[in-house]
DNA sequence: TGTACATCAGTGAACGCGCGTTCACTGATGTAC
DNA sequence: TGTACATCAGTGAACGCGCGTTCACTGATGTAC
């Protein structure tokens, strides 16, 4: 609260924000290598020379966009994966918290899922940072789980990868779920869908050690 | 063997060969929705107005790409799941086709990754349709396999979507160590991870009906 | 508090360029007799 | 086999349009005294 932004600033950071937003919104319906920088400024109702104040390129607003949407994100990791309960009940709160996470930010969560693998690469190396910083986070978390105990550093990563990549799999069902048609039975199976999934990953994950030889090399 | 083409119809097949393959190769430094139609024919070397006696647009040249891309893997999911051997021979094949598959088509394997979320919507349901097949037959092989014996319908197509979209990552991965640096241990790495998480679903999936009321609800 | 000067977010004209699409065409290939 | 006509893959000129980027600018906000 020290200091309160100037009218300048202020002024100048609200244009950002616009030209943030406005972006977002276009990428519903295309990727950001064809995002013109002419048309984020049409639709914020600046001159198309004001974007270079705020960016240098399209790419560098989608870099932008990657951190505003996945640093959000962080938080919810911890109380997805870390919290109390039996397995069934986790597994639930997990399912629900994407459910959520995709109902409050679906413009975020297809950014994130269209430009993972897009034509832009500072966005993809972005994101993949992001994702390898999630999985690390979750890593850790599971090393302070009994289920996991005993596992070495590199199995933990091993499953902690497994459930990223299954919360952006499953997040992006439900975003389909959400646009695609008004049908709430479909969000239901995708929920019955993602849940099973988790249970059954859940469930190496509990034999992971079994067995004569452990990590997962266990008698047929 | 019946009809030979006529030699009109053969140089429209090498020319339409020739936009497929253009495209496919532009597409590796862009995605689908900014590639333009006169990109493709300038690549090619015929006139841009040549390319309307073969595709309406490039999202009809792209549905195109995803026939040719996915159609091909169909053959390769039998020899995958449903073939001989112990769980880790097989878990060691499925990778190793899968790694085998990024570095005979790198380009098809980019470019399903990179359109399966893509800003062109017919070319993402063509995506989902055939992976949705895939995952179809994978359940049916599945269904042939002791390991899911007695196991219902939707719990097969459960498990089939958990393997089609880990083959996904897997292959993408393989396709980043590919292009990103000349380091095979990088590939090593992924070889690596990707086994012990099939390794780990393979657990999962042998204890899916333990417990006491089956179907993944095993005690703690 | 008032004044003189500096900063800088946003403007608007101008540029050269590549885009998708239209149109009438050419000339090799195919077909009917 | 030879001839006359039809088909149609690919051409090339032309169109209007929106693009990214440059530049000198304006005028409100900020700062120094």
């Amino acid at each position: 609260m020290s200091h309160t932004l100037g009218a300048r600033q202020a002024q100048k950071q609200k244009t950002r924000r616009a030209l943030l937003d406005a972006a977002l919104e276009l990428l519903e319906g295309q990727s950001l290598s064809s995002l013109g920088l002419r048309e984020v400024t049409r639709a914020v109702g600046v001159a198309p020379t004001a974007f270079y104040r705020h960016f240098r390129s399209t790419a560098d607003l989608g870099v932008a966009l990657v951190e505003e949407a996945l640093g959000s994100l962080h938080p919810m990791i911890r109380t997805t994966v870390s919290a109390a309960g039996d397995s069934e009940e986790r597994i639930a709160r997990a399912v629900g918290l994407i459910a959520g996470h995709v109902d409050a930010y679906p413009a975020h969560v297809r950014f994130i899922a269209r430009e993972r693998h897009g034509g832009v690469r500072p966005v993809r190396e972005a994101i993949r940072e992001q994702l390898a910083r999630f999985a690390g986070e979750v890593g850790e978390a599971l090393a302070g789980d009994p289920v996991s105990a005993g596992w070495s550093e590199d199995d933990r990563l091993m499953l902690a990868q497994l459930y990223v990549d299954q919360m952006l799999v499953t997040a992006s069902l439900f975003l389909e779920a959400l646009e695609a048609d008004a049908d709430p039975r479909e969000r239901e199976r995708v929920t019955r869908l993602a849940t099973r999934q988790l249970r059954l990953i859940g469930i190496g994950r509990r034999h992971w050690l079994d067995g004569p030889a452990g990590g997962g090399r266990s008698a047929p």
